[in-house]
DNA sequence: CTAAATTAAGTCGCGCACGATTAAATCACA
DNA sequence: TGTGATTTAATCGTGCGCGACTTAATTTAG
């Protein structure tokens, strides 16, 4: 052990768990959105817009905690593919309204068996999603302050 | 609630916490690793160096869990800033060395501070630390299944 | 001893993330 | 009513991640 702080360890670092684990999660979906042919972060989005349609940009932002330079280019895909429409409020230009197209709706059943077979995959109790779900959930809150 | 599935709402998965706690976590980082300038995985490369100086890429990908497509970039930006030396294994020609300079070394200390700062910032307490630890050490180990 | 297989690093292309900036529309209010 | 501030989306540049591939060196198997 070449370390002189101990506390700059790997090993004794959340950074680096939650990095590794949030790519690894990502692989664990891999197989199952190519299926679909969606990307982790699209998946994320269409989640957004299946739990409900009709959103403006800003708004999926604030969900998924994603800005539009981010955005903007992932629904043009998302459109380009048929999934999605993107459409400016006649009542106010500055904001664009996403909307599912029926292929975009009818891929929400075709999503449905994912959660059970990454919770299958994940390894994890409930009791320990519980706990992890909290966790992250502190995680998440601090970020925001 | 216009949702079909109940598992497919968002609240409910841990892929979208996990996803979006990594991220916050990074942006906490962030304004401590601007002050020495350095991304989040350059980051996590130099603490893997500093707890062993003068790795092969391949070691070094196998710790952070990356491989050469996206360490060679990333370690030849390093090497431009005068951090790390990349050199080839005079023994073996395929394998590159990856050793600390002095800049390199003298870097450590100054993100001695980083991790202390961060357990502040995450605001979670040790024991949720040592829960969410194990909880993601599972989720890294079933990726590798 | 050589041909095939393996290994390590690098290259390429695509799709995120995100800081910074821009452009356009709307709002606030003097 | 005009004008400066604010809001919203889009654009741009940089740096990851990673699948697919290439290149070169080394190992192995016959």
């Amino acid at each position: 052990m070449s370390q002189s702080n101990p506390q700059l360890n790997l090993d004794n670092q959340i950074c680096f768990r939650l990095y590794n684990a949030s790519r690894q999660v990502t692989r664990l979906y891999q197989p199952l959105l190519k299926e679909v042919g969606l990307t982790y972060p699209q998946y994320i989005v269409l989640l957004i817009l299946w739990e409900q349609d009709g959103q403006l940009v800003k708004e999926i932002g604030e969900r998924a905690e994603l800005n539009s330079n981010t955005l903007t280019p992932l629904l043009k895909r998302l459109a380009e593919r048929g999934l999605v429409t993107r459409s400016k409020n006649p009542d106010d230009e500055r904001q664009t309204f996403i909307h599912l197209t029926e292929a975009g709706k009818i891929l929400e059943q075709s999503c449905d068996c994912i959660p059970a077979q990454m919770m299958a995959k994940a390894g994890l109790s409930m009791e320990q999603i519980q706990l992890l779900k909290q966790s992250l959930d502190v995680l998440i809150a601090q970020g925001k302050r």
